[in-house]
DNA sequence: GTGGTTCCAGACTATACAGTCCAGAATCGG
DNA sequence: CCGATTCTGGACTGTATAGTCTGGAACCAC
């Protein structure tokens, strides 16, 4: 019918992640993506919309793509235990420029409005994904006796702020041996009942 | 020699950082800053410098306040694992509001641009400042035999970084029983050694 | 009073930026 | 070739907002 798009959405959007990802919502420019993504304005908004959609995008894409790679993980590990020391001590293992690009989700966290339910509701149904995800995993931990017969649940929200406390202090100063630091104490855990 | 200012710098200020608290620094404008501080624009100008400056000056407003608080509660209970309990029970049982508003350096921290070294370097130091009255309690609490000799510093560190996750898990969903679980998980540490 | 200072209210400027519109070239199917 | 669609590049609009400036009133010390 007519001249197919010449780029490739999938590519382009994921140019876009990146870059909500280092610079934040605010702080990212129509003129910046169009760079970025080497797509002109127009073709911009007739293929994502507004710049709040393309946002919404990116935010889901970082959401499958690091729920998946981390249950993947979580599978096919056979300790569980070193599946969360892999989570905790590859994040403090992560570079500079990971640990100041930090978490997407976290980042749209704090600074989104408060008032902003849909972001909201997105990053509640997020959370809620990655505490199933860790639950399950925990779960497995218990049934191979790796860990006291605590409740899952709570274990699941405890790794959830962990990391998210670890995003946090990541960025502000990248410091592998802190990190480990938090990290060997949080997967304390694995040794004693509470 | 001249007319005297007619409202009370330190008053409008904690206005001012209530404000910067709960909408984040883009989200708050000079006007909603007037209005809330109630005084005018060239007053404002006059006596704390640019929104920036103003802001900076809330920022460590709201550093000094917290941290004396929370230094002498830590000094002043007998059982330091009481004080930590203290700390994220109280954290966990606060206000749908006050969880929304969250932590206000903490949101500088995901809201600041990765270069700006003058942000950055307030909270690193501020950082540097918690985790030190952190440390000093759990060195009185392994003197007193409430802790196993492990690295106080990693421990608080690990407490910081507790903190801060659940300020933001706290933001996102206000829900007490949940951030209790996880405060029941995390002074976990105060009954085992790692 | 007088002079110096602070106050308020509001006008004004400059800037950044999201979103729309337009012109013209490029690419397809039929 | 022709019509439809997408592309690029740039112009344009509208809006929000930080920061500056002005005029005039209020207040104080001397």
């Amino acid at each position: 019918m007519a001249r197919p798009k010449e780029f490739d959405p999938e590519r382009a959007l994921a140019k876009a992640m990146n870059l909500f990802w280092r610079l934040g919502y605010e702080n990212t420019s129509l003129e910046a993506l169009m760079r970025e993504m080497g797509i002109a304005r127009q073709s911009l908004y007739d293929t994502f919309g507004d710049k709040r959609a393309l946002y919404l995008k990116a935010m889901g894409h970082y959401r499958d793509q690091t729920n998946s790679q981390m249950q993947k993980m979580l599978n096919e590990i056979p300790s569980v235990r070193d599946g969360f020391a892999r989570l905790l001590y590859g994040l403090a293992a992560e570079t500079r420029e990971q640990h100041e690009r930090g978490c997407l989700l976290l980042s749209a966290n704090l600074q989104r409005d408060a008032k902003d339910a849909v972001v909201r509701d997105f990053l509640r149904d997020n959370q809620a994904r990655v505490e199933a995800i860790f639950r399950q995993a925990l779960a497995r931990a218990q049934k191979q006796e790796e860990l006291p017969p605590n409740d899952p649940a709570a274990l699941a929200r405890f790794f959830v702020v962990t990391i998210q406390g670890m995003r946090a202090m990541a960025r502000l100063k990248s410091d592998r041996k802190a990190l480990e630091q938090v990290a060997r104490v949080a997967l304390g855990v694995f040794n004693s009942s509470a």
